[in-house]
DNA sequence: CTGAAGTTTGAATCAGACG
DNA sequence: CCGTCTGATTCAAACTTCA
């Protein structure tokens, strides 16, 4: 079959994604990493809370009849991708709930022996401008050998080296792509709507490739894949159909140096400080519903509720507003104005908080957190 | 079908999952949470339809009738899970990588409608022992309507409250159950290998369910589900065949006290408010007919009519689509948009349908809240 | 030039009542 | 079922404007 396929590596191969697959040998790639269409499927236009339009994904290439219809492409595409890949190679996938449950399901079917999944938190995700669902807030990845028995690759030391001797957990935080990272057309709109963050790339190519591996990218986009595989070492393959992304990731890629061998960048772990609602006091157990608070002179006694808010009589709300409501103030910080009661003393929640950062693994020590108001 | 199935609420139904769902009847649950088998021993536990034993999981083909048989459960205890639920109702789902692929694309196939995938967060996951892996350090859960158009419950402002007065994200930081919430048998060894916290099931009942709504567990364990849905003043119906889970179960459950109603009180939501118009501010004689109203920055001059619409010089209509027209824009909320003269300074007209409220008795607890605390 | 303030934007299956 | 109309709703970061 593949008799007269020759791997060419560090090019993109312009076509469609099956057939340009075609043309690769058997057995002769490392990593595939594969960002396919989501199959969003909008229906209407979503406005902001200010009427301006979103700019979401309705390009053709992300439309799909049905679930058949997607389930179809997806077996095709990863089909050869299979074959492609190295006995001891590994996949990586990466979707949102639209596509993803259909590609890792497609993935088991063919053999394909998953390892984790991934999720990618977002610092600085879109919010829900209606208020209808949770924020979303996060992507899935899948981590796959190409079957049970690969001997896949997996720089453990590294990844625990740079995430302080802590073994790399399966929830990984990243900002968004944007800022001059995010490629612009000539009239300086963004040049591919859904632009993947190197910093994702890099932490898969450093944890899961070697220096000189191939890395096929089969929806290579904008060229993320092949801009990262390029400045760590590796060889990398695309495969994309639209001229223009083709273009943008020739000359994204043209401008990438190699790093030397000996200079292992480490990964910049952008940290946020870590943030524990108020609502964790409730649903952890440290607050009954029902317990009463304080302001620090007791001139005013407000009620937890079971939802995480706090109410006096005639108001209800999060406890910054309902510090700000009774005040009569514009804002107010209800850490330090609500007041618990213990041994007859009150104590600012700002001290639960402390413990719950604890029990929620926020800071050094572990233990553990018991309710300190009793149930009546 | 179900004319002679009853619900009886707050028990257990012991005995095969989808056996004891068919007893139930239709459209009779508000919500499903569902934690099922994870399919984690594929190779020994699954047998084959014709009850021969899968032996070995080098072979590719045992993998995938192992996988179909585990479709094929999964796709009829959804389907009874389906029927059973009212229209309006919804459904979440707990799983890992090994199901939770399975669990989604299923869900989607029978016609649910994926409204969010949840990451549970572990703080204190299992390491990787073998250091071959990240670390397994989150579970995924699938929030989904019965179907599109279904209206279901979302408690946006008690989650938005909870959280710092911020949206509630799709990454949820939880500890994994431990310590005295953990259940113990008469060995002292824990009572079940899966007992999920119940910090993860109380977000997700204040979130998506009202008080006395009924909540199916159709694999309850050691009944989780349940305990915390008695504390919220949820009604519950749990399924299990393990008669030792279901003993644990009841035993705990039975300690369980029902919080007050008013600590159940949630925050209230603009939207469910009673509606007033904009031509009662005009009968009610708050807005006088032929008085300007302003934009913010008084760009714009318009004049109330005698029959509450509004008008600029070549256009009249609603204040909704007035705004829209002034502003060129395809959509406009009025009530913020648009501002009264009182004092020499402008005011939202929003302000005034907060009075007429009051005056039409219409307030609810909500209203015009006083400062209890004198400025200083 | 600097900092404050305002604007733009990101893989989005994003409403509900009423006639 | 479908069209019409009211009116509820956003977070973090980058970028632009202006004092």
């Amino acid at each position: 079959m593949a008799r007269d396929r020759v791997l060419a590596a560090n090019k993109i191969l312009v076509g469609d994604c099956v057939e340009q697959l075609r043309n690769l040998p058997d057995k002769s790639v490392d990593l595939v990493f594969a960002d396919p269409p989501y199959n969003l499927q909008l229906s209407t236009e979503l406005l902001r809370p200010n009427n301006t339009r979103v700019d979401g994904v309705d390009d053709a290439w992300d439309k799909f009849a049905s679930f058949e219809e997607y389930d179809r492409f997806t077996r095709a595409w990863l089909a050869e991708c299979r074959r492609v890949l190295k006995p001891d190679g590994a996949m990586w996938l990466i979707g949102s709930y639209h596509n993803v449950f259909r590609l890792g399901s497609a993935l088991q079917d063919q053999g394909f022996w998953i390892l984790n999944d991934v999720v990618w938190r977002k610092v600085n995700p879109m919010p829900n401008f209606r208020g209808r669902r949770f924020t979303n807030a996060h992507e899935t990845l899948i981590w796959a050998a190409r079957d049970q028995k690969s001997r896949y690759t997996f720089n453990y030391e590294s990844l625990k080296a740079s995430n302080d001797d802590l073994q790399m957990r399966s929830d990984w935080l990243f900002p968004i792509c944007s800022g001059p990272e995010r490629l612009k057309d000539d009239g300086g709109r963004k040049a591919h709507p859904t632009q993947k963050p190197e910093a994702l790339l890099h932490r898969i190519l450093i944890g899961t490739t070697n220096p000189g591996d191939v890395v096929l990218d089969p929806f290579f986009g904008t060229g993320t894949t092949g801009a990262v595989a390029k400045r760590l070492g590796r060889r990398w393959i695309g495969v994309e159909r639209d001229t223009d992304y083709v273009k943008a990731a020739e000359e994204r890629i043209a401008k990438v140096k190699t790093l030397s061998t000996s200079s292992l960048e480490t990964q910049p772990s952008k940290r946020t400080e870590p943030r524990v609602p108020f609502g964790a006091l409730v649903e952890l157990g440290m607050l009954r519903p029902g317990a009463p608070l304080y302001d620090e002179r007791r001139r005013v006694r407000a009620e937890v509720k079971a939802d995480g808010t706090l109410a006096v009589p005639g108001s209800q709300g999060s406890i910054h507003r309902l510090g700000a409501v009774v005040q009569g103030k514009a804002a107010c910080n209800g850490w330090t104005f609500w007041h618990y009661e213990r041994g007859g003393r009150l104590h600012p929640i700002d001290n639960l908080r402390e413990r719950a950062k604890v029990a929620l693994g926020l800071s050094g020590k572990q233990q553990r957190a018991e309710p300190l108001i009793a149930a009546e």
